[in-house]
This record gives structure tokens, C-alpha cells and sequence, in this order.
DNA sequence: AGTGGTCGCTAAACTGATTTAGCAGAGCAT
DNA sequence: ATGCTCTGCTAAATCAGTTTAGCGACCACT
């Protein structure tokens, strides 16, 4: 690869001057004495030759190699990961930078190692990722220098940027109590290891905590609340059956992710009733799904590509130390309407 | 990052030897006359003072950073580009490489931009992937080293990698007719410009001609084939409503992807008409809402995890210069049954 | 005439590894 | 005693940049 490249030395000899003139003009170096003509012919030569830096000679000087490490635990499994990476990716560029990305798949050695791969390429940072939002402990070995934590947070108050969970459910449950569903409101999806251990997620108690508040405020009470074992479809199909056995109906259900609320279609579908003139839907993620579904599944957004992005930016511009919270947006679609008769 | 990093030279010190003594050892050289208590001391010291060569000095000198690009047109749209790259992550791993990823958006700038960066920082390969199985021209700037086609061919004759889609489609028609389907089985999801512009797609034509070439040699006819814009679910939707207009009702339908399938479940569920009992439902993909729906769909799997695999070992250990065909696993499930009475 | 300052530029050191060329000493034969 | 080979090791060059220190020419001022 890049076999024939022209060097420093080439382009400084074709200038007629020496490599710590070319080094200078090409690196914009206020304070030089450099004469304009000199400039002229550094640029000259550098265009002519098709000049491009070796970036691992400049870097074992200047300890910077405009490369950020990308750790994760799983890249895959989620199709949202690729939206944290696009966002990364897109600030990177912005800012001349390059991501060199690692997997952990959750086990200790290859964490170990993929550290240890990033550290030996000299990575100017480390983002740590998780893909899904909880806390974590972060490895000691990437401490020595900046780290931004992704869609995680980590008791030592390194700077981290998450998805404003709570604020998402305040935003379902106002668009719900607007839309004048009052106490016949349902939940599928609480979970009590998921609520309350924070190395698990993080999410299911911020949300929770959104729609209690906003609910409290309104003094409405939910109707029922279902747990699921899993946040999967299976799961919410069966907490929305056994919530159709019962005697009073809700007017809406709200659901902790859209792969629940696809469970709920499935059942609502089953017996006979229509979303959203029986049954209003909501829920959180806006996974892909969501849009596909017939009617349109109204939920709030988890923002990745704004969370990639954010994370380089304070990896490499700085800001802010306490957890930077990106807000989730809700997707208005025709799984609401007001309760019926 | 990596401040106070023990250096070969402070290796050679605590060992009371020289430089070459130390790297020769560490690098476990052949042919060197080093003593055995030579090599006890650089292990060593090496090992109390943990070091870690710098990659950036060392692929100075040799010309090899251990580090892939790995080039794509879209990494975040579709979520099999995690699978391509889990693949090739492990692959690399496996392998002592790291992953450089960059994105181009489909945009010339970008794509421009991206390549100078990763050959900036002297990768030892490209990975060239496309997002959609299709045909594509290769940048110039990057022929000056080893590149491998993923998910794309390349009227240069490089190595490529893509999916077995022909085979898929003899699968998914085979499927069919083992459980006794003739000829009353419909194809959704026809389009001209996928299957006419090897730019556009590789898949469609590959699909077609699979399901084709499986039903004359059984002599077998289709019963309706709709051609849809796109392959998204309201497609497959429209389509499936189409069909069952028809006076005759089809055993069973091939769907082109799975959100065609999945639009076509909404279909036929609308209309009364349980899968697989009264219709049997077959597709390609394998994307997660296949096992999601109800019932589960039987789908082709994109290969996509070993197909990222296998660009890294054709990369690194070199390999077939045809294109390398990665077979389809034929998913069974819930969706299939022999045709109705 | 000597001193000092500015201008325009360069030599050489430096980064941390690998690699080439070769040196000192021991052992052996002549 | 000399020459030769082999052993065990090292000095120095090299990779492609950045950075420090400073050199020679010219001018102005006392």
C-alpha cells in the first residue's frame, strides 16, 4: 500500500530548499520567516508530487495520530450501533480524524486486548461504548488518557453522554394525557433487574421515572402494569393478552420498546381490535420497525447518531463533565389517537 | 494516551544489552546468536516494565501497521453492515489487525477523502464494502495495494466476496416444492432495475434466476410475479392485495426480501388468511423481524458475519481470484406448510 | 569600526523501532 | 605467531517526519 509516495525530502529538494522549510510552509507555521516566493515553491513541488504526509512519521514525533479508538461491547448485535458509529464517523471527519473500532463481545481478554491494540497504535483518545445504556467500570489501562464514555455512564464522573431516558417518558406519557387518555393507561416492559441494577440499564428506570412523574403531575394512576423478563416481541405479546383478560380495557398502552409494542400489535390483532381507534400505542426507540408498522408506531427516538457525534465532540473539542444528555424525540404516528367514546 | 510508555531502549538498559539484542529477542528471531541468559534478561525486563512496542516507530521502519481500512459506501442504514463488520473485526483480531473504518456516503468528496486518510496512515489493505450486493468501479488511489471486494464485484477481476443469492433462490424454491407447492406459487418483489443494472443490485437477478432455473427443471410455472418500486413492507403490502385479487389464490409466495414479506403478512392477515395454513411464506435476508413475526418466517440468511470474515482472510492470507460465493442458509420456520387441501 | 537586530533559511537532533554491517574475543589449525 | 572461523554482541543507518538551535548576510545605529 502507498508504495512510491513522495516524502518530505522529495518535495523540499524540488523547492530547492531544506525539509525544515517544506515541514514549515505545509504545516501553515505562524512566526516563520519564510519568504512568500519560498511558500510558492513548497507548494509547488508538494502539488506537483502529489505530497501526501506519512502520518506514522509525523505521529512518532508529535504524539498525535488524529486516530480515536472506538471501543465497544457489541457492534452487531444491534442495528442501532451503526447509527452510534455514523455519528462518530461524521464528527470525526469534521475534525480530521479517523476511527480505528475494536469489539469487546463482553469478555474480559478480548477487552483486554483490543485496549491493548488501540494503545499500541497511539490513539489520541478512547470512546467506550455500550450499546445498551447503563454503567460501567471502566478498564484502568485506557485512563491514561481522554476517554468519553458512550451510551454509558461510569461512577468516576468521566465525561459520558447518554439518551435522556426520562425526558422520553414525559414526552409519551404527556402526548398520551393530551390526547385525553386519563387512568385506563397501561404499561408492558417494567422490569425489576433492568430497573435496579444500573450496570444492567439504565434506561428502563429513567423512563419509568419520566411517565410516573408526568402521570403523578396529571394524578393519573396507570391501569396496569406488566413485566416482561425480555424487552422482545414474545414478551410484549404475552403481557398484552393477558392484559386483554382482564375486565377493565385500556385506552392506551405504553410500551418500554418497539420490539414490545410489536408483540402488543401481534395480540391487539388477534383479538379483533384496531390500533389506534380501540388502542392507542406508544413506545421508545424508533427502531426501524416502528415506521413499517401498519398503523405507524408513534415512539421517541433513541438519538444515536447525535450521541456518536457528541462523544467525539467532547473527546476532542472537551465540555462539559456531567453526563450529557441527548433528548430523544417523539415520532408522532397514527398508532394515537384520543380514547374511545 | 500512552504517556511514560517504556521504550525498546529502556528494554535494552534494564537487561544491560543493546538495542538490536533486545528487538532481536522480543521479536524471536531465527538465525541470531543471542545467548539463552541474553534472552531470560530482555524477557525480563521487558516484562517488568510492561512493555508495549510503539506500532507507529516500528511501521516506520517496516512498511506494516497491522491495521485494515475498511472502506463502505453506508455503514449505519442497514443493520447487517454490523454483521459485515463484527466479521471482519473478529477475522482481524484473529490476526493481530484493527480495523480502520470509514464511510463514504455514496458521496465522491467523501469517498475522496476517506481513502486519502486511511493510505495517510499507511493501512496494509482495503476492504472496499457496498451496502447492497452490487457492481461497482473501484477508486484508482487505492489499487497501489491489496484490496477485497465486499459484498461487490468489480470489472477489474479483483477478489471479491458476496452472497450465494443464486443458490438462495434454488434453496427457497426447492423448500417449496419438496412440501408438494406446483403451480400456484407467486414471486413479489420483481424490479427491472435491480435485476437489469448490476450497478443497482447483484441480488435480484442472482434470486431470480436461482428460483427460476428450480422450477423448469420441475417444470414448474409461476402463477403471478409483482413487480414492486422498492422492497420495503408497504410494497410487499400492496402487492400481496394485488394477488389476492386474482380469482385464483396463490399455495404459496416468494417475497424478494423479508420487509417485503413482512408487508405481505400485514396483507394477508387483513384479508383473513393465517400463514402458513392457508399460504405458505418464504423470503431472503434473515433480518431480525423474520423470527420476530407470527409466525416466524422462513427466510434465506445473509451471510453477511462470515462474508466479513472471509474479506479479511482472502486480504491477509490471499486466496481465489473468482469471486467468492458465501452460501445462504435456508432459515425453516414456522411459515411454511404444504399447500392447502 | 564595532555592535546589535532582523531576515531568511538550514543542519542536526529527535521520535522508537528494525536492520545492516561489522567488531572483539575465543578456539583451532598451521 | 599467524591466520581463520565461529560466537555473541553492538554501532550506526534507516524510516519520514517535526523541532531546536543557530548561521550568514544585511542594515542601522552609535
Amino acid at each position: 500500500m502507498g508504495r512510491n509516495r513522495a516524502t518530505l525530502a522529495d518535495v523540499a529538494r524540488k523547492a530547492g530548499l531544506s525539509k525544515t522549510a517544506a515541514s514549515m510552509v505545509l504545516n501553515g507555521r505562524e512566526g516563520t520567516r519564510l519568504s512568500a516566493e519560498a511558500h510558492q515553491r513548497v507548494f509547488a513541488a508538494a502539488e506537483e508530487l502529489g505530497y501526501r504526509p506519512n502520518l506514522a512519521a509525523r505521529s512518532l514525533r508529535t504524539r498525535k495520530t488524529a486516530t480515536i479508538a472506538f471501543v465497544s461491547d457489541i457492534v452487531a448485535t444491534t442495528r442501532f450501533a451503526g447509527d452510534l458509529i455514523r455519528g462518530a464517523l461524521d464528527a470525526a471527519r469534521e475534525r480530521d480524524h479517523v476511527l480505528l473500532i475494536t469489539e469487546t463481545q463482553g469478555d474480559a481478554t478480548f477487552e483486554q486486548y483490543a485496549i491493548e491494540a488501540v494503545l499500541d497504535r497511539q490513539v489520541d483518545g478512547v470512546i467506550y461504548a455500550a450499546m445498551a445504556t447503563r454503567r460501567l467500570t471502566v478498564p484502568a489501562a485506557i485512563l491514561g488518557g481522554p476517554v468519553v464514555l458512550l451510551n454509558a455512564t461510569s461512577p468516576d464522573g468521566l465525561p459520558s453522554v447518554v439518551p435522556d431516558d426520562e425526558g422520553a417518558g414525559r414526552s409519551v406519557a404527556t402526548a398520551l394525557l393530551e390526547l385525553g387518555h386519563r387512568d385506563a393507561i397501561a404499561l408492558i416492559g417494567r422490569n425489576r433487574l433492568k430497573e435496579d441494577d444500573p450496570e444492567v440499564s439504565l434506561a428502563a428506570r429513567a423512563r419509568l421515572h419520566g411517565i410516573r412523574q408526568t402521570l403523578d403531575e396529571a394524578k393519573v394512576g396507570l391501569l396496569a402494569e406488566c413485566f416482561c423478563t425480555e424487552w422482545l416481541p414474545e414478551h410484549g405479546y404475552a403481557a398484552t393478552r393477558s392484559l386483554l383478560s382482564k375486565p377493565e380495557r385500556p385506552s392506551a398502552i405504553i410500551c418500554m420498546n418497539d420490539r414490545l409494542a410489536f408483540g402488543a400489535y401481534q395480540a391487539l390483532g388477534e383479538a379483533g381490535l384496531t390500533v389506534p381507534e380501540d388502542i392507542s400505542v406508544i413506545s421508545f426507540d424508533d427502531d426501524p420497525i416502528a415506521a413499517w408498522l401498519r398503523p405507524s408506531l408513534a415512539t421517541t427516538a433513541l438519538p444515536h447518531e447525535q450521541m456518536g457525534r457528541r462523544a467525539v465532540e467532547l473527546l476532542l473539542d472537551g465540555g462539559a463533565v456531567e453526563p450529557s444528555l441527548v433528548p430523544m424525540p417523539l415520532r408522532r404516528r397514527q398508532s394515537l389517537a384520543p380514547p374511545a367514546g
